[in-house]
DNA sequence: TTCGGTTTGACCACATCGGTCAAGCCTTAA
DNA sequence: TTAAGGCTTGACCGATGTGGTCAAACCGAA
């Protein structure tokens, strides 16, 4: 890509990039179209061939514009110092829903790009996704207070089940045309873990409001 | 379409159906190529449409077809005597994944049918799913003995839970390019089930086995 | 006023796709 | 053996959409 693209005012950045997310979070690579794109972020197809020099260059930077975003804002100093599972788990939920607050394609963009075919795309990006998911479960499970959880639960089991309801949830709100807000989705994840926390943590590392 | 279609030998409307249900499951509808399912059922363009006039026709009938093959197999005698809200959820996901089994590219078509946009068959479709979804609510809620849940529980809730993670751990197997497969599924299904049933039922209505 | 980088959008060659249809194939019946 | 008629083929077409190019316009600084 052309390096001037930094140059540019962070608004006009944004813009482009936005506009990108939003036609690839609801195309599939090929049917993303650079004449829309281009169009929803007010600016000619030239100028966008102008800093990316073909689509795929496009849309491999973004990819890692997003992925940067995600792990930036999980793992940061606040994050590390939380050594209770449930605490990091609400904690990170947080974050990344006030994430997709800003970066309202950031979800569909991110769906997009682990379910679809990817194409021309694949073999770089698969290797990428691979190696992430295991830097995020080793940053996750690394510092953590494992030995309040009852023997026969398995944490990172629990971390599994937690994030296959979010996922699921979401995929339902999106079934139902709706939008992804914050307020709900924070008050069903809390009901889940609390029911979970009760379940799986020993007697002794409850707090009284866990009990009800 | 052409009710000759019918008079086929049934392997060759099975040729057809599955071609296209994995072409339209693969792809979204504008993408999804009449010459791709022509070729993958091994007959020509031109029969294809000589049974179904034009591809919206082919899409809607394959959306019938699916949605009648899972409620047949859902809703049936068997599974109207069962009163117990846990008994049931298990026995129609055995069913459920027992057809997925049987028709590979199914659960692709269905997914895509409900997330993606739909465009020309939009307006009919989105009416079809809302009328069936409650109804399949009905039928999962309107014969069950409910006064097993404690006071604080609510069945609809608990059944969504199940949804959401079922859906959601179908998405990472995908994502992990693996093939939805009915042994682990189960398995895992029920140890969340198990785990809900001692969370959410009053203590008079737990077997022996429930509780560890 | 000039100059160089930035921005434009008309343009192109190409690919894809839904749908058609004249022609062939094959079974059936006379 | 032949004629009829329905089943099947695939080359073909017009329409649409696409990534990428480039000469020209624009614009701020010197």
């Amino acid at each position: 890509m052309n390096d001037k693209f930094y140059e540019l005012p962070e608004e006009k950045q944004l813009r482009i990039l936005n506009a990108a997310m939003e036609v690839f979070g609801l195309h599939e690579y090929k049917r993303a179209s650079t004449d829309v794109i281009a169009a929803k972020a007010g600016v000619s197809k030239g100028l966008l061939f102008y800093y990316f020099h073909n689509k795929r260059e496009l849309y491999l930077y973004l990819y890692h514009y997003v992925a940067d975003i995600m792990k930036k804002q999980i793992v940061n100093k606040e994050f590390q110092e939380i050594t209770d599972f449930y605490e990091v788990l609400e904690y990170s939920a947080r974050e990344k829903v006030r994430i997709l607050e800003k970066n309202p394609y950031l979800l569909e963009f991110a769906v997009k790009t682990f379910y679809s075919e990817k194409e021309d795309v694949s073999g770089e990006l698969q290797k990428i996704t691979v190696e992430q998911m295991q830097s995020v479960y080793k940053e996750y499970f690394g510092h953590l207070d494992l030995y309040k959880f009852k023997e026969d639960a398995d944490p990172m089991y629990i971390y599994k089940m937690l994030v296959w309801m979010a996922d699921g949830y979401m995929h339902n709100l999106k079934m139902n045309g709706k939008k992804v807000e914050m307020k709900p989705m924070m008050q069903e994840f809390q009901t889940w873990m609390k029911m979970l926390k009760r379940l799986t943590y020993k007697e002794d590392y409850l707090d009284e409001d866990d009990r009800n």
